[in-house]
DNA sequence: GCCAACGTTGGC
DNA sequence: GCCAACGTTGGC
């Protein structure tokens, strides 16, 4: 069992193309819909809670990088794209009553002045326990240990005791 | 319940 | 564009 009093840190993937870190600021706050993998959705669900810290990073793209930080800004909601026909994300087979797929507000924190990039990341010791590092991982949601969200501050010029502390 | 086929992710 | 990794599907 997760210790609930406990800061956890999550981060999240997102297509620059589709949905970048200067659209989150821009908009402020986002529905993060669409998450369809289950060990995702559970993070999603289940395991995040409000006020979490989240590292904001750019893949599918000609730099692969964190970009920023947001923050967890709601309980877990049904994802309302599951249930509409004309979207790419409908699931015919998710019902109102029990949903499937769920999401959470994203807020925009901070936008990095430099991206902290994945080349500069796996330079780092693989003890860190990232899925991020780990090879062919394709977790769109996952935790982060707090080691390597210290570094990440760090590469981006913050200091982690600003952004951590619960 | 197994597992081959298939689709998707995402770095390079 | 390539391809490794991995999740899902569906026949049996």
């Amino acid at each position: 069992m997760p210790d609930h009093k406990q800061a956890q840190y999550w981060l999240l993937k997102s297509e620059p193309d589709v949905f970048s870190i200067d659209d989150l600021k821009a908009c402020g706050r986002e529905g993060w819909d669409g998450v369809r993998n289950y060990q995702a959705r559970n993070s999603l669900r289940d395991e995040m809670r409000q006020g979490d810290l989240v590292i904001f990073y750019h893949s599918s793209c000609a730099q692969p990088a964190a970009v920023g930080l947001a923050k967890v800004d709601s309980e877990a909601q049904p994802d309302p794209t599951q249930f509409d026909p004309s979207s790419d994300y409908h699931d015919p087979k998710s019902s109102p009553e029990d949903p499937r797929w769920w999401l959470r507000q994203i807020a925009f924190v901070h936008r990095f002045d430099a991206p902290v990039t994945l080349k500069a990341m796996k330079e780092w010791e693989d003890d860190l326990d990232f899925p991020l590092l780990r090879r062919g991982n394709r977790l769109s949601v996952m935790p982060v240990p707090p080691a390597a969200v210290a570094k990440i501050l760090g590469v981006a010029g913050l200091q982690p005791e600003q952004w951590m502390k619960s």
